[in-house]
DNA sequence: TACCCGTGGCT
DNA sequence: TAGCCAAGGGT
């Protein structure tokens, strides 16, 4: 079990040099600029594996169509998965619509201002208890994350997995010991906004700029680049898929994904495993009472990442005429300004219009 | 505990 | 290019 107990001494000289270093410079962000509870909330979930200039525009959209928990908690599903398409984690928004019920219907719309009632809510870990705990309601709990961890990692040359969860509640221990108690959220954000801008994780950390600097004992002996020590991640595997690009009246074919597993109930492109020939492709599509029309067009190749998979895709475009089990015929505003369709098909999306003019010139 | 769950930018 | 990683949480 990690200890940090011994460390209380040097951990005790952060927060003055770093609070004056955040007061000098902190970024405006919109959540910072007006910290109510649901704002810094909403902010904590979207910034979860997703870096601030991402989350930015998505937050200002959410809080302009849904201004309050309120509206949160009775909004549809595909209004809520709409304003996170491409945001990633969709699990997020609904974890947060769910909490926003709880939070209606047991606290009168009013977040709670306590960690472990915070924590019982869906989507809210140690981490982002800890954030809303201490910056929309000041309570003294630590919020350790990623920065916080690589942060403390380096000043102490703490040799712990990261990624462990014993090294963050440890870490966490020791962090609420020298908390200052006046500022909590101010102290943990500007641990975060340090890891953000000046203790990269990638290439050089820009030690020049850190208020820190002179207490750092990675900087000391020339080691951040042995800091943060974590565990070697698990290889992705592959997948090689077909996805269809299906045309009937100026309508584009999508469809549902499964209640589970990868991008669980969102809309896709229709598609299937394998990397398929055009002859293959047209075999697979009459197996599911579809028959182009015409010639099948080639759609192009294309590669999407995600954390534990990697798809590579080719495409196949075609006019048809009959319907399929599963499959439903939208315009393509529809599919623009409605459904959730996850980036991983952008490749395709991106090339609807043009077939769909295609198409439909070609039939009149 | 180990694994699953997205996306995009940087090196 | 390929790998790395981000203001993590759920199961």
């Amino acid at each position: 079990m990690p200890d940090f107990q011994k460390d209380l001494e040097a951990l005790n000289r952060i927060p003055a040099p770093l609070l004056r270093w955040y007061d000098a410079g902190a970024r405006v962000l919109p959540w910072r600029s007006d910290p109510q509870p649901y704002y810094v909330w909403l902010s904590e979930i979207m910034l979860q594996q997703t870096r601030v200039e991402a989350a930015t525009p998505y937050f200002e959209r959410f809080i302009a169509e849904l201004p309050s928990i309120a509206d949160l908690a009775a909004a549809p599903e595909e209004q809520l998965l709409k304003l996170w398409e491409g945001l990633g984690y969709y699990n997020r928004v609904r974890n947060l619509q769910k909490a926003a019920q709880v939070v209606t219907d047991r606290y009168g719309g009013q977040l709670p201002a306590d960690f472990e009632a915070l924590l019982a809510l869906p989507g809210i870990g140690r981490y982002s208890a800890g954030a809303i705990a201490s910056i929309a309601f000041g309570l003294p709990v630590p919020a350790v994350d990623g920065n916080v961890l690589r942060v403390l990692s380096r000043v102490l040359e703490s040799p712990e997995d990261i990624g462990r969860e014993e090294t963050k509640k440890a870490m966490g221990a020791a962090l609420e010991q020298v908390l200052p108690r006046t500022r909590p959220g101010d102290f943990n954000q500007a641990l975060m906004e340090l890891g953000a801008m000046v203790c990269l994780p990638n290439g050089a950390p820009r030690c020049g700029a850190c208020p820190l600097q002179d207490q750092c004992l990675a900087y000391r002996s020339g080691t951040t680049g042995s800091y943060p020590r974590k565990a070697p991640k698990k290889a992705r595997r592959m997948q090689e898929r077909t996805v269809f690009l299906l045309v009937r009246d100026g309508l584009v074919a999508v469809q549902k994904r499964p209640a589970s597993g990868l991008l669980r109930g969102l809309w896709e492109l229709p598609g299937t495993d394998g990397f398929l020939s055009q002859d293959e492709a047209r075999s697979y599509l009459a197996g599911q009472g579809l028959f182009p029309t015409g010639p099948l067009r080639d759609a192009g190749k294309a590669k999407h990442i995600f954390t534990h998979v990697e798809w590579r895709m080719r495409g196949w475009a075609a006019p048809v005429q009959s319907e399929a089990p599963g499959l439903t015929f939208a315009t393509p505003d529809r599919i623009f300004d409605e459904l959730c369709l996850p980036s991983a098909f952008r490749a395709y999306t991106g090339q609807i219009k043009a077939f769909v003019k295609e198409f439909t010139d070609a039939d009149s």
